[in-house]
DNA sequence: AAAGTGTTAAATGTATACATTTTTAATATT
DNA sequence: AATATTAAAAATGTATACATTTAACACTTT
């Protein structure tokens, strides 16, 4: 298995994990020396890293709660059209895919649960099987995440309930109704995390 | 006024008028002779000119019908997300400004109903009041210019009337209508221009 | 003390040299 | 003729030097 990570994948897993404090300036020499590269390949990163809304303006991106609202907007109209799309395109076996992500997030620790909510919701983005909008979508990764996370560590109730109803509301193609869930549960992720921060 | 054009509005203009050949390979160092510079900006540039879609792998992107579909699907999204949100928020002073753009674009020539149009569709998308789905939406500013300038150049029929019926409707604030009517305003863009290509 | 001024330090922007990878195309092999 | 092989060339990736801009801070002046 190749473990070797990329310098971005490296600098991304540090702001995330905490390494840098939100005052601390971000410049390319202290962090081409830091990773021991030269600031050609950092700036590459640090562009990257803006580009998904985890750095600005050379600090640690802090979004206000309602910069949060404003990602969380972009997010919610990307998922409610893509449960839309899903109603129409979904076959059984898609069902049952999102359905074992529901069980692994059920059965598992906090890391596991966190992988399988991600691959749920990635999975129903992925129904709208448009290239353009995914990555959108996945621009918004490093925040997803980081509300993931509190999400479960604090254990949001009911969060497994909805996503269950939701995809209910697949099988059914019961379109309107899908999608009112996912909006109704995002919005409870913004609001539960936003309490928490 | 400061008539000074920036590397990156040099370059994209010089590939929205067409001086590249969609076969020619836009390497670094004939973008740095060319525009007497060295690779280091030109690198910045041709990042950006990826991040709007005019430019992937090295090439001018020519997106094939497929992916001209997708670009759309992304910005009739943001659209009718913004025309739901204007029936909410726009006052009379705003619908003035609109249809004053509709007014230009009827008078003007074609230069100017181009720029008339673009302002009309902004207008609408500034609604929204999020600066990350602004954001996203401007990435599709080239995509969106070479499409309006095939619709206004070759004059499709209706379009200035379906603007006018689309403020109407957010007047009356009747939102559903509004989505409706740029939903197939855009399609209608879509196809006519596709058409043509 | 607050507000300006100038000097220094440190950062980013740009150019360029060098390393590595990819592409090209000429030649050999089946 | 099509397919490999491989040497040369050309491109990109990276490091680094230099230029320019921005930020920090000590010192005046009010």
């Amino acid at each position: 298995m190749n473990q070797e990570r990329t310098l971005y994948e490296k600098v991304r897993e540090d702001i995330l994990n905490g390494t840098f404090d939100k005052k601390e300036k971000l410049t390319e020499i202290k962090l081409a020396k830091m990773y021991d590269v030269s600031r050609t390949p950092i700036r590459e990163v640090l562009k990257q890293l803006e580009f998904e809304y985890l750095v600005k303006d050379g600090y640690v991106y802090t979004p206000s709660p309602e910069d949060y609202r404003n990602l969380f907007e972009m997010r919610i109209l990307i998922e409610s059209h893509a449960v839309e799309k899903a109603v129409l395109l979904f076959v059984e076996e898609d069902l049952k895919e999102l359905r074992n992500y529901i069980k692994q997030a059920k059965d598992g620790d906090d890391s596991l649960t966190l992988a399988a909510n991600k691959k749920f919701h990635d999975k129903l983005v992925r129904a709208i099987r448009n290239p353009f909008l995914s990555e959108t979508y996945d621009r918004l990764n490093s925040t997803i995440y980081l509300f993931s996370r509190t999400v479960v560590q604090k254990q949001r109730p009911e969060l497994l309930d909805e996503h269950e109803k939701i995809v209910q509301a697949i099988e059914d193609r019961d379109g309107e109704t899908a999608r009112q869930l996912i909006v109704t549960h995002l919005q409870k992720d913004l609001e539960f995390t936003l309490y928490y921060m």
